[in-house]
RNA sequence: GCCCGCAUGGUGGAAUUGGUAGACACACAAGACUUAAAAUCUUGAGACCGUAUGGUCGUGCCGGUUCGAGUCCGGCUGCGGGUACCA
């Protein structure tokens, strides 16, 4: 019997496809639109594991969708700017856009290959002149709306290179290639408003239903609404108001001291004529621009000998200090310190010997004896050591302290947001640059619309660090568009999640002059499943939800939301592998001896297997999706990254488990060409009366259709999976008499439309085995026959003290007394009911009977 | 540091969202077919005790709520993601 070419097959049906023009999408089509978007690309030169897993849960979703009748758009881009284009150009001497370009062309000739329904005329990639120019129109007009502003802010300093270093280049506080110690330093950079949506981002969440909770909960701790009381303290010695805010007014009594941040303009004039001072704050420049590396740095201060006094007792002076943890970003850039309610507050009174007065009471402590020790208290309780507070609910303290400075006028409730305005200037070449010029006279003067796009110089030298625009000898010599004298061009381009930002919009209508057609984008808008990596749970995605209102705020779409429903997928793993040298092994040199150790094929050294992780090219556990479909075929591949875990956990890739895909490809292959009994005719449906076995098969088919199309709809592919290697068990089986050739049909062509979305160049051969003419990809989804998919009766477990002593069967809807009457009668239930009392029994019709027994 | 997840047999996981824990698959073992191997098919199996009917234990750890907890609550441990210039 002849086995399943899946490379030969494969390529037959991709071609068949693309001739046909099968997965084109017509924006003017009368059905109702599905827009399903995996996260486009980086090109970073070949496809992994993890894109193969990505897209081909797209591409069920998609192929799912369009069986169900809809017109779905499902397009492939290149996520094309960024770092990696300009380190290859460092490292390997080539230009930014020919290694990218010729990274697009290997992968998108990968992907193909994966056989995905996706419409290959809307692909464009971000680095294309004809998409950032788009991108700097955009930008304009967020200009024009106010949204973009310029602002001094710190960036990574390399002071050997003389150049700005992204975070991920700084390693343990050195520059990665020239290893000098990494400053921070101020330049002036773009901003874009974010925080003017902030409400309404925050607002946003609650409606995105199809979104995971824990990414609505990253979004809105990342958002950080706050209320609380901006006041401002009297420095004693000068007179001045230094404004705090605090979300913890209530413990305003608690008062230790006050803390400024080493940026703080105050801190920056002290530093002017104290030199010690000023050597403090350049140590705390030493230290990263990352939050993280800020808040696990060691608490330090330093004591500027200045006092403030407290709003409410003019004879209580707090010491002023400058704090390494206070962030310049947030607030007001100065705040009051309770050390008994906040741990960092406590870390540094302990460490500088300053007062901690308890203010807050938990329940069950004693007001005379209650000490903070090493953890500070931030539950809730009652006010103590806070005057006219003393005895209220921490959470009245608070509203009674913001009334009481509002009606005395030295304070006001304030609403604060954690979140940044969005850096987007980048001192980098392969980006969208800005399409600004700065003239002496007119200041930054925006690009006009129809010089439009300000293309990136080609001629570029990565000879030298910094930013090659900058170095470039004519780029950025201009004239201002406003005066037409002689000015700069802005040398700055942008972030990258600028670019990946409105993607999903071009995608609409990807060859318009505009950056898009803002009928048909408000047509496929919000995109109905949007799938990727968790890794982009806050910043990506709140910026895409960002842009999109900006872009309804300047009046070029009425869409609110760009994602409606979003399903965020784990990563691929894979065991690692080190030799005897301490090397890291790639998994197919690796093989195992009968006694189970391990050994490289390559060069005999022993091998040890160490932790599963996810697969990355440094530790060289991975697996090459071309050797995998070259070996088994596309459809395994996709088959297998679809069956083992559930989508949103992490895959472990396994030699047995794609060998196991495939055997199942093989048998399905098996049971349509040598079917286990004669199958009907092509068009005969099963009569009425059926055998057995017959009915069964049918039953089988029935409920498969139904679970099978539940488990797609909630994207719960590794239990369609496992349904479908159940009913390929059920079609493989005994299935005789009356009505068996159409039953085995029904259900052969069923397995096969069920499977298409995952191995749909299989699906598309057998379908033609089985006599149809018309393409699988263009055939309805099957409906499950209601009638057959429900049993009449029902099995029940029943439990005494809520321990399992018997099974019984009795009818659906059999009544509780009926139930409890039989469920008492069982032998095996006896034999334990008999020791005691009966004290109650518990009857959940169709699940559970429990008996008490006491 | 802070925010957010995750943890179930030898392995990946399932469990109708508080109701029979271990579906389905992988790996393993035994058997059938074969000169042989591969492929395929059949059977077995959470652990422990027992010849067996059966019993006890069991969802990372400790505790709680409930007739009933993998699922809910409190406290831990380990691992992972993010932390604003990696994408």
């Amino acid at each position: 019997m002849s086995r399943y070419n899946a490379k030969a097959t494969e390529a037959k049906w991709q071609k068949i496809w693309r001739e046909a023009n099968t997965f084109k999408t017509d924006s003017k089509s009368d059905k109702p639109k599905y827009y399903v978007l995996e996260m486009f690309p980086y090109p970073s030169g070949r496809i992994h594991m993890g894109h193969v897993r990505n897209y081909t849960l797209g591409d069920v979703v998609a192929r799912f969708r369009r069986a169900n009748g809809f017109e779905v758009l499902h397009p492939m881009g290149w996520d094309a700017f960024g770092m990696p284009a300009e380190n290859a150009a460092m490292e390997r001497k080539v230009h930014p856009a020919d290694w990218t370009y010729d990274n697009i062309a290997n992968m998108r000739d990968q992907l193909k290959q994966v056989g995905f329904a996706i419409d290959w005329d809307r692909e464009f990639a971000t680095c294309d002149a004809e998409y950032y120019g788009k991108e700097q129109q955009i930008f304009i007009d967020f200009f024009n709306a106010g949204l973009v502003y310029r602002k001094e802010s710190w960036v990574n300093w390399d002071p050997v290179d003389n150049t700005v270093l992204a975070n991920e280049q700084v390693i343990d506080g050195k520059g990665w290639r020239s290893g000098a110690t990494v400053e921070r330093r101020k330049l002036s950079q773009w901003f874009l408003k974010i925080t003017d949506f902030a409400e309404d981002l925050l607002g946003g969440l609650k409606t995105l239903e199809r979104w995971p909770d824990k990414v609505r909960l990253m979004q809105e701790n990342w958002i950080g609404r706050s209320e609380g009381l901006k006041f401002s303290f009297k420095i004693a010695e000068t007179g001045e108001d230094l404004p705090v805010y605090t979300t913890r007014p209530d413990t305003l009594f608690g008062a230790s001291f006050c803390a400024i941040a080493p940026d703080h303009p105050l801190a920056a004039r002290l530093a002017e004529d104290n030199a010690e001072l000023k050597s403090f704050a350049e140590e705390c420049r030493k230290t990263g621009t990352t939050e993280e590396a800020i808040e696990k740095a060691e608490k330090k201060g330093f004591n500027t000998g200045l006092h403030v006094r407290h709003p409410l007792d003019k004879d209580w002076l707090l010491p002023v200090y400058v704090a390494n943890f206070v962030l310049m970003d947030y607030g007001t850039g100065a705040i009051f310190a309770c050390p008994a309610g906040d741990q960092r507050d406590l870390d540094f009174a302990r460490k500088y010997d300053l007062p901690v007065i308890p203010v807050v009471l938990p329940d069950g402590e004693d007001a005379a004896s209650y000490k903070i020790a090493d953890e500070a208290y931030t539950g809730p309780g009652k006010m103590i050591n806070s005057r006219f507070l003393d005895g209220m609910d921490a959470v009245d303290a608070k509203a009674a302290l913001i009334d009481k400075a509002e009606a005395e006028g030295w304070g006001e409730r304030t609403v604060n947001y954690r979140l940044r305005d969005w850096g987007v200037s980048r001192q980098r070449y392969w980006g969208t640059p800005i399409p600004f010029v700065h003239c002496d006279d007119c200041g930054v003067v925006p690009v006009p619309s129809e010089e439009l796009p300000v293309k990136l110089p080609e001629d570029v030298s990565f000879d030298k660090p910094g930013n090659p625009l900058e170095h470039h000898p004519t780029w950025k010599h201009t004239k201002c568009p406003s005066c037409g004298k002689k000015a700069v061009r802005e040398t700055d381009t942008m972030d990258t999640f600028v670019d990946s930002s409105w993607y999903f919009m071009r995608f609409c209508t990807p060859d318009e002059e505009a950056p898009f057609d803002s009928d048909v984008v408000n047509d496929w808008l919000p995109v109905k499943q949007y799938i990727g990596g968790v890794e982009h749970a806050i910043l990506h995605l709140l910026y895409a939800r960002f842009f999109t209102r900006a872009l309804k705020h300047v009046g070029r779409t009425n869409v609110d939301e760009p994602f409606e429903g979003l399903f965020t997928q784990g990563m691929v793993t894979h065991a690692t592998y080190k030799d005897s040298d301490d090397e890291w092994v790639f998994p197919e040199v690796v093989r195992a001896r009968d006694d189970g150790s391990l050994y490289r094929t390559d060069n005999g050294l022993e091998v040890s297997e160490g932790r599963i992780e996810k697969m990355s090219k440094s530790k060289k556990n991975v697996v090459d999706p071309d050797d995998i479909i070259d070996q088994y075929g596309a459809d395994t591949a996709r088959w297998f990254v679809l069956s083992d875990s559930p989508p949103e956990r992490d895959l472990l890739w396994t030699e047995a488990g794609i060998e196991g895909a495939w055997r199942f490809a093989q048998r399905v292959f098996r049971l349509v060409n040598n079917p286990p009994a004669p199958i009907g005719t092509f068009g005969a449906a099963p009569p009425e009366a059926l055998s057995k076995t017959a009915e069964a098969l049918r039953k089988a088919t029935h409920k498969t259709i139904e679970g099978v199309t539940a488990d797609i709809e909630n994207l719960h592919f590794n239990k369609a999976v496992a349904r479908l290697y159940e009913f390929a068990n059920a079609a493989g089986g005994k299935c005789t008499g009356d009505g068996a050739p159409e039953v085995l049909r029904e259900a052969l062509e069923t397995l096969v439309l069920l499977v298409g979305p995952m191995m749909p160049h299989l699906a598309e051969e057998l379908w033609k085995k089985l006599g149809h003419k018309e393409l699988v990809a263009n055939t309805p989804w099957p409906k499950a026959i209601k009638a057959l998919t429900v049993d009449d009766t029902v099995k029940m477990a029943v439990q005494v003290n809520g321990k399992v002593r018997d099974t019984i069967e009795v009818a659906k809807d059999m009544p509780k007394e009926e139930v409890e009457k039989i469920a008492l009668a069982s032998d095996s239930v006896k034999k334990f009911t008999d020791e005691g009392t009966i004290r109650k029994v518990i009857v959940v019709p169709g699940r559970i009977v429990n008996i008490v027994v006491g």
